[in-house]
DNA sequence: CCAGACGTTGTT
DNA sequence: GTCTGG
DNA sequence: CCAGACGTTGTT
DNA sequence: GTCTGG
């Protein structure tokens, strides 16, 4: 599964990242510092596109369905094998797919409990499979919403997990943002594995565990 | 028709 | 044990 | 995902 | 809001 990653990168390399990777309308609105320990309802960074534009911001991780008005119960992760089909993601898989940017993340080991840190061997940017919502929330303002697609783990993750975060090549990028693309088969088969010989994964302090500590020696490794 | 659920993970 | 908060 | 709280009364 | 179960 996923329930915490980094995007350790400064804000010059992530502002080049974006201007090379995607067409974005807004850049702007982006004011990044680097961050070793990102946990569910923190604001992520995303990528949606309008039916022209790229746009990137940040929305809160923990999915809230649009009938719901309290962010209670907010959901991090969604099955890649069943979005199509159950109430809460139908929806938002038709017409609110979103790209979440990140250069690593946490998986706890299933039965020893110890953090490992995975990236791509090449240490770049990728980008999780997510979609994203909104909600009134009871006070009346408007609630952004997201959650990251899971996958069942490939060989480098499967001794520590069964399951893993869906990262896309960026060769689909354009097809999983297009609001107007409406072929679950070619969505669904972009929800895959990653490919275990271009990642990397080694262990990391079980400072990562708590959420509060954000600094660079939870991707040291041991 | 209305009532009640609507999600994942892992664990039992 | 279970829920909330980060 | 993990960490940390988990309650009431009255008083400040 | 929408789907499933009775």
């Amino acid at each position: 599964m996923c329930g915490r990653f980094t995007l350790t990168v400064s804000e010059q390399t992530l502002q080049t990242y974006l201007n090379n990777t995607f067409n974005v309308s807004n850049k702007t609105a982006i004011s990044h510092q680097p961050q070793y320990n990102i946990a569910p309802s923190q604001n992520i960074l995303t990528v949606i596109n309008d039916g022209k534009k790229d746009r990137v911001g940040y929305i809160s991780w923990g999915f809230i369905p649009a009938w719901q008005h309290t962010k209670k119960n907010a959901i991090i992760n969604a099955r890649s094998e069943t979005i199509d089909k159950l109430k809460s993601f139908k929806q938002a898989f038709k017409l609110k797919r979103c790209i979440i940017l990140s250069d690593g993340f946490y998986e706890w080991h299933h039965i020893t409990k110890k953090p490992f840190h995975f990236t791509l061997s090449n240490r770049k940017i990728f980008a999780f499979a997510g979609l994203w919502n909104s909600t009134i929330l009871e006070d009346g303002t408007t609630h952004y919403s997201c959650v990251i697609i899971t996958t069942e783990a490939n060989a480098l993750l499967k001794d520590k997990h069964h399951r893993m975060p869906v990262i896309l090549s960026p060769n689909d990028y354009s097809t999983w943002l297009n609001p107007n693309q409406n072929n679950t088969k070619t969505l669904k088969t972009i929800l895959k594995p990653y490919k275990s010989s271009d990642m990397s994964a080694y262990p990391v302090s079980s400072a990562v565990n708590n959420p509060s500590n954000n600094f660079i020696d939870c991707i040291k490794p041991l």
